[in-house]
RNA sequence: GGCGGCAUGGCCAAGUGGCUAAGGCAAUGGAUUGCAAAUCCAUCAUCCCCAGUUCGAAUCUGGGUGCCGCCUCCA
């Protein structure tokens, strides 16, 4: 099944072709490294992590690089602002370096609690100074920028498909509606690749000057190219990372080189909270740890994001995130439930059974193949993670119903390992270390038993807690208690 | 002012011209239970509004209304 991505570019959706066979490489705009990313910036990261699993799991090798912005930019353009991470710096009292350090910690450690598999590569911006100044240099060397005192500027007239990705015309953009223009540039729409400002703290002395730093988009087409190539498969980002973002990007990569930048754009749609935009007013920026703290996992925030389309606007609600956990609980739940029937061998039913085994195994088969087609398919259509997961459910509905056994459990159970591969939803270090083996669990089963026959309900209960707490679900049913781990 | 997206049940969210509008969560009634949990059965939307196109529209067109993104760093 090939699969088909919209590609933000062409405003199509388009079979996934790698520029090289069996290869997949991938950017992804990374955070801005001066305060902890909220949640927002997570579903876009989440979404890279949810490429990089399934292109791992075709079986492409796969070279994954997520920039880190550790360079403040300028606030605004007219150069007289000072920029976030200064700004940060100085309200925490700290150095820039130091404000780096403390929230790429706070990043990584958030990935972690993600499940996010670690890219290949995380490159920073000021470890890679001298590849942008080459590149400017390169630019210049093929005018499409210009030297105005130690600053230098992209002349986006010299590259007649700018503005093919967001669809805007130059002349539309609304020049100087929201900041002042600034006149040593030749065109308002023209923007920096190198900047020089004596009063910042983090600054490069080059062959432009003695306290440079670099432009706002140039970090990610040097870096890019270096640890992908001048072009590559892949390139991802929030909506917002467009305009002009990628736009500058795609400019200075293809001014440069005269190739093709990138082959596929992927943004991501907004989290929206209670159907309006996050914001510090609203007191609605929330982090993974206020989500702890309410009692959730950081998976069931990942499971949130799984469930919508990436394409379309999430709107965060504590109700949905309690939805969203609740439903990979009972995921959760049926992994263990499957477990214990795939312990049960199709022969090993009652003996009584045995015609009802082989009508289940008839009945069940199709049932595993269909949700694994519909899966498959699924995310195969750009990436429609919600009708993959309804595939799921819609299994675990007809196991729920007439619980199959033996071979049929165990393939339903690879089925969810596949899941699990490309959504992570479960925890993979088994927690349940408290350390009850099958025949401890039968064995305390047995003395409940005999408890209830006895009516001695303290015990039955206090048995019931204690196989709880130690992860195992009992189901009593009318003459006989079935269990499994949870 | 320019460009773009969204609006589906209580909460999320698929579906983009045609069977009874996926799926999850929640809720309600029933079964079951020592109590409980779990489970099972049943119930629960005509798709923001208006006007069109069409044999037929949630799905196309036009006009409203609301929300979101970009045009300044921002996932």
């Amino acid at each position: 099944m090939t699969l088909q991505l919209y590609n933000s570019y062409s405003r199509q959706i388009e079979a996934f072709q790698p520029l090289d066979e069996g290869k997949v490489r991938m950017y992804h705009c990374g955070p801005t490294v001066y305060k902890r990313p909220h949640i927002g910036n997570y579903r876009s990261f989440l979404f890279a992590d949810l490429l990089r699993r399934l292109f791992d799991s075709m079986g492409y090798d796969v070279v994954q690089v997520m920039n880190i912005t550790d360079v403040g930019h300028l606030v605004d353009d007219a150069d007289d602002g000072e920029d976030k991470m200064l700004k940060q710096a100085r309200q925490e009292k700290l150095t820039p370096w130091q404000i780096v350090d403390k929230v790429c910690a706070e990043f990584f450690a958030d990935l972690h609690a993600l499940a996010v598999r670690p890219a290949h590569h995380y490159p920073r911006a000021t470890d890679h100074i001298p590849e942008m100044v080459k590149m400017v240099q390169k630019l210049i060397a093929s005018k499409h920028a210009y030297r105005v005192g130690d600053n230098v500027y992209f002349d986006v007239h010299s590259f007649p498909k700018y503005g093919q990705l967001s669809g805007n015309r130059i002349d539309e953009l609304d020049a100087g509606a929201r900041l002042e223009v600034n006149e040593e540039k030749k065109h308002p729409a023209d923007f920096a690749l190198w900047k020089s400002d004596p009063s910042h703290l983090m600054k490069w002395e080059t062959v432009f000057g003695e306290h440079g730093f670099p432009g706002w988009h140039i970090e990610c087409s040097a870096m890019s190219m270096k640890y992908l190539g001048q072009s590559f498969d892949i390139h991802t980002g929030g909506e917002d990372n467009v305009f002009p973002h990628h736009e500058c990007e795609i400019a200075q990569s293809e001014g440069a080189t005269g190739k093709r930048f990138v082959k596929h754009w992927l943004h991501t749609k907004f989290l929206q909270v209670d159907g309006g935009k996050m914001s510090k007013s609203l007191g609605n920026v929330w982090s993974l740890d206020d989500l702890e703290e309410r009692g959730f996992s950081p998976l069931d925030y990942r499971f949130l994001i799984m469930r919508g389309h990436y394409r379309t606007q999430l709107n965060f609600t504590w109700d949905a995130l309690r939805g969203a956990a609740e439903a990979r609980k009972n995921l959760l739940d049926w992994r263990g439930r499957l477990q214990a029937a795939a312990r049960t061998s199709d022969s090993a039913c009652r003996a009584d059974a045995a015609p009802d085994v082989v009508e289940a195994k008839q009945k069940f088969a199709p049932a595993i193949t269909e949700a694994v087609e519909k899966f498959d398919a699924a995310i195969a259509d750009d990436l429609n993670t919600s009708e993959a997961v309804a595939a799921v459910f819609g299994l675990r509905n007809a196991f729920m119903q007439d619980a199959f056994v033996g071979a049929n459990a165990q393939n339903a159970l690879d089925f969810l390992d596949r899941v699990d591969d490309l959504f992570a939803l479960f925890p993979t270090n088994g927690d349940d270390a408290e350390g009850l083996s099958d025949a401890d669990v039968e064995a305390l089963l047995a003395e409940r038993v005999n408890a209830r026959e006895q009516k001695d309900w303290p015990r039955a209960d206090e048995i019931r807690d204690q196989l709880q707490i130690a992860g195992i679900v009992i189901e009593d049913k009318s003459g006989s208690v079935h269990w499994h781990r949870s």
